[in-house]
DNA sequence: GTCTATATTCAGATAGAC
DNA sequence: GTCTATCTGAATATAGAC
């Protein structure tokens, strides 16, 4: 990119401060400073802050996309779960402030409030065929009525861990620790349904030996 | 009480009202056009929305007090847990926008973040003991080293639960039969080490049938 | 203790020059 | 495409009468 694509440059510094600091706590003036323009310029690029908010939701609704495309396959069920696990890591890290401070900015527009309506239908039938592969596969020994509320609990986990645990160390931890940290308690929800060689493989090829020592207790389960 | 304790009504209110809409979506207007009152009387009670806030906070610390004094005793273990979940989800409907709005808000005045800071290591240590006292009773048969990630898991389904539940139905639902949905969700974190009658026993003793039948896949779990 | 009227502040947005 | 200058509206808060 020669062009500085101010449009760009905007959506991003934008997500990052979401993210720091809650949507409705982000000024245009704050935004504008922190990118060295002008506050006009702003407005040249977004009609309204809620303009800008729905851009940074579309760009949500593309990256969702591409995580909802993870399947498991003909090769290693693990390493494709480990795939969408880190992809859900990511995405909960890059666009926290949409999963958190929904209840703020109200609804997205018609189309894309039914886009974010269908993500959550698709995650959850996503997330029920890998379990089913992983039982397939040997890793998962869990019984079939089982799949759908662990499916539930799973994505709870994974989106709302982060705040839990930013909010009993009080202080504020590296944001991309805190994603980690709710992919590591969703493996909490299996309990020992899945085996421990898959847990420990999961752990090691995703790097969350760090996020494993803060989560309360569970460096014992790992052990 | 014979005087309408103009203060008291201004708390509750505002404590609705921060739930339904979110605590900056409120307006000083929009509060005193609930409770019929002009703004101006307002700010007599309370120096500043933020007073307004801090009042509602003390008042959610008081009410985990009482939920903290629970214990398992000398009887029916399952019982207590039953008292405990009950409380729980009170706490979670009632002073849902503290758990949700957050970010928003930002902290709370020093003595009563240490509060809030204690209230969540207490809360964990209370439930770890409810844990091991159904695991004495023959309720729960969780082995040791599961029971700190657990109850992490449980926590975080409890309190976050209702707002997963609120987006997936888009619609906003019965606001009390959305933290009754996180009870039961977290009755899913135990997976079979909860016995089914015990589990049987939480859902009709709880009244959580209308929960259970929404929860995706549930229903199955308890037949 | 409650009201009405008014002040303050500032975020979000516009207009128009360059 | 970017800037400076300005406007608007709304939300929080104050002053002072009743």
């Amino acid at each position: 990119m020669a062009k500085p694509n101010t449009r760009q440059r905007i959506i991003e510094s934008a997500l990052r401060l979401f993210n720091e600091k809650h949507f409705g706590n982000v000024t245009t003036a704050e935004l504008a400073a922190d990118l060295g323009i002008a506050e006009g310029n702003l407005w040249y690029h977004f009609k309204s802050k809620r303009a800008l908010l729905d851009a940074i939701a579309a760009r949500y609704v593309e990256y969702t996309r591409g995580r909802l495309a993870i399947e498991p396959g003909a090769g290693d069920v693990l390493e494709d779960y480990a795939r969408l696990l880190a992809a859900l890591s990511e995405e909960v890290r890059a666009f926290r402030f949409i999963f958190r401070d929904r209840a703020d900015f109200g609804e997205f527009p018609a189309s894309m409030a039914a886009a974010v309506g269908g993500i959550y239908e698709a995650s959850w039938a996503q997330m029920g065929r890998f379990f089913r592969a992983l039982k397939a596969a040997g890793h998962l020994d869990i019984p079939e009525a089982w799949i759908g509320p662990l499916v539930t609990n799973s994505i709870i986990v994974i989106r709302f861990a982060p705040e839990l645990f930013r909010e009993m160390r009080l202080a504020e931890e590296d944001a991309g620790r805190l994603s980690d940290w709710g992919i590591v308690q969703h493996l909490a929800c299996f309990g020992d349904w899945l085996r421990p060689e898959a847990r420990r493989w999961l752990i090691e090829r995703l790097d969350l030996g760090a996020a494993v020592a803060s989560a309360a207790g569970f460096a014992a389960v790992t052990a």
